[in-house]
DNA sequence: GTCTATAGCCGGATAGAC
DNA sequence: GTCTATCCGGCTATAGAC
């Protein structure tokens, strides 16, 4: 009974994975439909056929990310240590996730998203808050804007290419902890 | 002798600044120059008379921040304390031209303008450089990435809008270098 | 110095053939 | 599921009137 043609959904996967490469290199604004479709190999058409705007494709370009927000966030909740767990899932998520964080943490378009969709702007605010910790003084407001900007940068500097990802990760990790205790 | 009516360039600052307010909210493939043209309540043929491209108009809201990275390298260079100096100056930078760095720095479309005038470029790596300082390690490049990443940030983050910019500038000179000693 | 008008191209989006 | 053809609007840029 399985259907070994046209599996679901690997169509939308091949558009999500050629956007998300586009838009680290165009952003957003500078990735038309048809730069899409060309990538692939395919007509303008059929990228409609798997997204019926625009706008569904970035959706689908972020979701797995905030996935992985929505996972920090619970793990945070449940230590004792919200700061601790909430700075080294942040880093993670960067390793995990580069090309979508650096792609997109910082481009226009995906903020005008963010401002008609809420519940995805919270995840972030919520991640802040977790860093900053209670009564946070200027000191640590400036150190947590500092980090969460400097991240999404890290992730995808070619300075940086010859690094691993554990050696990142555990730099980053480190650095995060310095940083938010100065 | 003077002449008091049409001083010179004072159309081309008018659609620098108006470029730039919408470049920093819109990102520049997201800014149309009809945008700017209504942004100053005249028609887009005026702008194209100041600006005969829309390149021209990037280059020109670039300027000054580069012209002060120029400035940055001199002094770094005159001092023994390259680093420091560079760290202080690059702060100075973000406070100074807040806009042009946090609006443009991670810009798509900035990124190809760079990689078409290498003069300007290089400005950049030289200050990487000074930022990174001889043979640095695996750990001090990343803070380095870390921290040019986050400054661009820092100086448009809508949560530190409370900050005085004194205050700003020798918190983030302060968390710099005892980053880049980390 | 600003305007209107226009050229020519490309954008997102849709309809319908295959 | 992909294609061609098409709509309509916006884009950069230019020409020329005022």
């Amino acid at each position: 009974m399985g259907k070994p043609k046209a599996p679901r959904g690997q169509g939308r996967e091949r558009v999500v994975a050629a956007a998300l490469e586009l838009f680290s290199e165009r952003g957003v604004s500078g990735t038309s439909l048809q730069m899409i479709a060309d990538h692939l190999g395919i007509g303008k058409a059929a990228v409609y056929y798997q997204f019926k705007t625009k706008e569904g494709i970035i959706e689908a370009v972020l979701a797995p990310a905030f996935e992985q927000m929505r996972r920090i966030i619970a793990d945070a909740e449940a230590s004792e240590s919200q700061q601790e767990v909430a700075t080294a899932g942040l880093c993670n998520l960067v390793i995990a996730q580069r090309e979508v964080v650096a792609a997109l943490s910082h481009d226009p378009e995906v903020r005008r998203f963010l401002e008609m969709h809420s519940e995805a702007a919270e995840l972030i605010l919520q991640l802040g808050r977790m860093l900053l910790g209670p009564e946070p003084d200027t000191r640590r407001r400036i150190a947590v804007s500092l980090f969460g900007g400097g991240l999404a940068s890290v992730g995808i500097d070619p300075q940086l290419a010859d690094i691993g990802d554990e050696a990142l990760r555990s730099e980053l990790i480190s650095l995060g902890q310095f940083l938010l205790k100065a």
